[in-house]
DNA sequence: AACGTCACG
DNA sequence: ACGTACGTGACGTTA
């Protein structure tokens, strides 16, 4: 019969251990779970490794311990537990529960002594025991059945000590370890010993005498140095030991039976992880409960089965069955749709979820559709169709536009859009990682998904039902309806078409391109090898570096955490002292330019509609922005001529067709102007300003026609700067001057711009007390950098909160007059599409004889999508091509906006 | 998978 | 005495 092992845990020691060694962790709303997170990996990794039979983990509990009461000064000198660690132990417990381990505390006791006293029952019992702690004193439980595993530096490193490995590193037994602390003391305890004996005296002298009382009663026999050493600090010496001797019989109500351990609770450890938000932990969770279901991988012993959500579906398999089926989804008036399936596919296979006909309990009924079925195939896509297209059924959906992509596979449209989850969670906190509707199912439901296809998507459209009700009751009190509703779930159906109508691109053009662009390159590089004397890999930052600064001897700039930085800013500054460091940025240039836009771009050409399609991302960004991607096109260069040239090969979709695009003028700090309520910004957009000219002349003190051009561009610099929180250093590097010199400009703007200045405080102040900012129309984000012990994360936090609130009111009324311009080109049935946002400019695809009114709308939506304190500005061009694109003027004899 | 770099607003 | 501008995505190299 193998041996019964008892893994006993020093819970206090650990949670220190494991809150020194993970530098910051935090969830999204800004609970510190650093300790929480190491300890819980020790846990783990341990009961991997070591399987026990039983488990306990015990703490320290009330501040005076009997030791107190034998020296006052016990532990006087430790210091306090920080600020960031205490909250976590509750957690830490919380996650122990879940996990059925057992805690033990006992009032005026050390995790010391109820670990002494466990070991002690253990023996008797013939139990085999493994300590873990990072705590020494420990080692003087080391027995021939007791084994003491040691933390090392970070968490992942334990020693282990038997009674051999004590003897080596100490030369004492372990039951000689508290007359050995007697004599050494111990710093960190504010144990004294005898000083001036050392480790090396201490065990020679416990080698010879066995305990520290023979030690000091043979006191005349020792040599005469150790001799007066002892006689001064004979009493200290006991009391030292005493205090490190650990207690084995406290008065531990639980037996040994209470600790025996069956393996982790998965369905109470899954809220708790899905809180803390860790996500690798439940991802390793779910993945083994799919498998223990699957049978694939029998569960240990004593795991418990895992419980999954498992819903009854009814598997539509006869053709009555279908339009039955219809029927039943317009009586419940909404249904949850799941499909599967991925984009350039159609779906295949549907789950709805269904209002239960008697509306008792939160559960919809669950419908299935195989749509690969030969024999239903048609059938069952053209009642799925009947419902998709049916205006009086909600459809609530997690992630429509993916859906929008798969139903357009079959021509099938999708009306009325009533719910998307994934936007939903989106909104509640846009920095939450894991947004697929298992993530959202526990951490809004605390339901764990099933992984196996059919009942996954049945199980899928039940928990988007539930989701759709928990999610939009928790908009509702956020005060984002507006936003979901108006504009983020309206926006879905908008993105989706401008993916699917694509920009059409000249790829015959993108073909030259390349072949040019080769060439140019292969020349370049010739050149660059032999200034350096040998061919090399241009593109490989560390071979250029060993190039530039060991065998060219250059001066080195910068340096990265893997070595010497070769970024444009360093290059730039080392132009003038090699003929190969020009060449090398125009490389750079050109490569970049040949594999992410020329090359990147004509892979990603559909073959079908010879266009680019993008994928735009509602749910990514933390500021409300969209990205792009596959290919990006909110990236296409315009700051270099070379690279602008690009833009040449976005062309209209057809023949007689204009690209018209329309940007937002300096929409960020209009937007600022706004918020921060400051009369002089204010007053400079409502006389229609250039504002970079404005600000110089506010912050150099001159007039505003004696404003010079390097005057402007450092006032733009500050502009920008503002926007993104300021600091003198940033400033300085930006615009080249004296960080004093910044610091001057920056004090000029405030004074005249006070207004701003109040708003960056107020703003900050706010975040603090809510731990989120908030935009125009109550967009959120979460700031738990405000909140760090780091001076550097937090003031990266506090950047953060003002630059939120100016970039996302900004991403709020693009997106706004983006729905509004969709809906009108709708209703007016033009044929002229919106096909890109670049965050401050829309560009259109326009029939030459629409230009007139799709200007007009266009400009009418993006200016007044908000009523402001400050106009909105917006210039337009249009062209043959996105490069060639032209100012068309502003309608004549308006009068100027206020 | 992480890093350095660089394209955009 | 620190170390900084805000937000993205794609590429090639290196581990």
């Amino acid at each position: 019969m193998p041996e019964t092992t008892f893994l006993i845990i020093d819970g206090n020691s650990l949670a220190h251990r494991a809150f020194h060694a993970i530098p910051h962790l935090a969830t999204s709303r800004g609970v510190t779970t650093n300790a929480v997170f190491g300890f819980t990996s020790m846990l783990f990794k341990v009961l991997d490794e070591i399987k026990p039979d039983l488990v306990a983990v015990c703490f320290d509990k009330g501040k005076v311990t009997f030791r107190h009461d034998q020296y006052g000064e016990y532990k006087a000198h430790r210091p306090a537990t920080p600020e960031d660690l205490r909250p976590q132990f509750p957690l830490i417990k919380e996650v122990l529960e879940a996990m059925a381990i057992p805690v033990l505390e006992c009032e005026g006791y050390e995790a010391d002594d109820l670990i002494g006293t466990l070991v002690t029952r253990a023996e008797k019992e013939g139990l085999s025991c493994i300590i873990l702690t990072g705590d020494r004193d420990a080692l003087q439980l080391v027995s021939p059945m007791t084994r003491v595993l040691l933390t090392r530096k970070g968490i992942s490193e334990l020693e282990e000590f038997n009674e051999g490995r004590v003897w080596e590193r100490f030369g004492v037994t372990p039951d000689q370890f508290a007359d050995f602390k007697g004599l050494v003391g111990d710093p960190s305890d504010n144990i004294p010993g005898v000083p001036g004996i050392g480790s090396k005296t201490a065990a020679a002298l416990l080698k010879e005498y066995g305990r520290l009382e023979e030690v000091v009663s043979r006191i005349d026999d020792l040599p005469a140095r150790q001799q007066e050493k002892l006689r001064d600090y004979r009493e200290q010496a006991l009391l030292s030991k005493q205090l490190a001797t650990i207690e084995r019989n406290a008065p531990l109500e639980i037996d040994l039976d209470g600790c025996r351990w069956a393996g982790p609770d998965y369905n109470r450890l899954l809220p708790v992880f899905s809180r803390l938000e860790f996500k690798t932990f439940l991802r390793t969770i779910r993945e083994k409960l799919g498998q223990a279901e699957d049978g694939k991988d029998k569960p240990s012993p004593g795991e418990k089965q895992l419980k999954t959500h498992r819903v009854p579906f009814q598997q539509v398999k006869r053709g009555e069955d279908l339009s039955l089926l219809l029927q039943l989804c317009r009586r419940s008036g909404r249904v949850a749709l799941a499909l599967c399936g991925r984009r350039g596919e159609g779906p295949a296979a549907a789950a709805l979820a269904l209002q239960p006909p008697e509306k008792e309990g939160p559960g919809p009924t669950v419908h299935y559709l195989d749509l690969d079925a030969p024999a239903l195939r048609t059938a069952a896509l053209e009642t799925l169709g009947a419902v998709c297209r049916d205006p009086e059924i909600e459809k609530l959906l997690h992630d429509g536009k993916t859906a929008l992509w798969l139903l357009q596979h079959h021509g099938i449209p999708l009306k009325n859009l009533a719910f998307d989850t994934m936007v939903a969670a989106y909104l509640l906190n846009p920095a939450d990682a894991g947004r697929d509707p298992a993530d959202l199912a526990l951490e809004h439901l605390d339901l764990v998904l099933p992984s196996r296809s059919e009942e996954a998507l049945a199980a899928r459209a039940d928990a988007i039902w539930r989701l759709s009700a928990v999610l939009g009751e928790k908009l509702r009190l956020a005060e984002m309806e507006r936003l979901f509703y108006e504009v983020e779930l309206p926006l879905v159906g908008v993105l989706a078409e401008m993916e699917m109508t694509g920009v059409a691109v000249n790829g015959e053009r993108l073909k030259e391109m390349s072949r040019e662009l080769e060439g140019k390159i292969a020349a370049l590089s010739r050149q660059i090898y032999h200034l350096a004397g040998e061919e090399f890999n241009i593109n490989s930052t560390r071979q250029l570096g060993n190039i530039l600064f060991e065998k060219l001897e250059l001066p080195v700039v910068k340096k990265t955490k893997t070595g010497y930085s070769t970024d444009a800013s360093v290059l730039e500054e080392l132009a003038g002292s090699h003929p190969i460091i020009p060449l090398v940025l125009e490389h750079r240039q050109l490569v970049k330019l040949k594999s992410t836009y020329v090359d990147g771009m004509a892979a990603l050409i559909n073959p079908a509609t010879g266009r680019l399609h993008t994928t735009f991302h509602q749910t990514v960004t933390a500021t409300g922005r969209l990205s792009s991607s596959d290919p990006n096109l909110q990236n296409i260069p315009i700051r270099m001529e070379e690279g602008r040239k690009i833009r040449q090969v976005f062309i209209p979709r057809r023949e007689g067709n204009l690209i018209l695009a329309a940007d937002y003028s300096q929409i960020e700090l209009r937007v600022l102007a706004h918020m921060a309520g400051d009369p002089n910004l204010i007053e400079a957009f409502r006389q229609g300003q250039d504002i970079h000219t404005r600000t110089a002349a506010e912050v150099f003190g001159v007039a505003i026609t004696e404003v010079t051009a390097g005057m402007r561009g450092r006032a733009k610099a500050v502009n920008f700067g503002i926007v993104y929180g300021i600091s003198d250093f940033g400033l300085a590097r930006d615009i080249n001057v004296s960080r004093q010199e910044a610091r001057e400009y920056i004090n000029n703007y405030f004074t005249r711009y006070p207004g701003v200045k109040d708003y960056i405080d107020r703003t900050i102040r706010e975040a603090r007390e809510k731990g989120y900012v908030t935009t125009l129309l109550n967009r959120r984000r979460y700031l738990p950098d405000l909140f760090s012990a780091n001076r550097t994360v937090r003031s990266f936090g506090e950047r953060t909160a003002v630059n939120t609130t100016i970039q996302g009111t900004a991403a709020d009324i693009i997106k706004l007059a983006m729905v509004r311009i969709h809906r009108e080109l709708q209703e007016k049935k033009l044929a002229a599409r919106m096909i890109l946002q670049v965050h401050d400019e829309l560009i259109f695809d326009v029939p030459a004889e629409e230009l007139p009114v799709v200007q007009e709308l266009v400009r009418r939506h993006m200016e007044n999508a908000l009523v402001l304190d400050v106009p909105l500005v917006v210039d337009m061009k249009a062209g043959p091509n996105w490069y060639e694109v032209k100012k068309i003027e502003e309608p004549a004899g308006e009068p100027p906006r206020q």
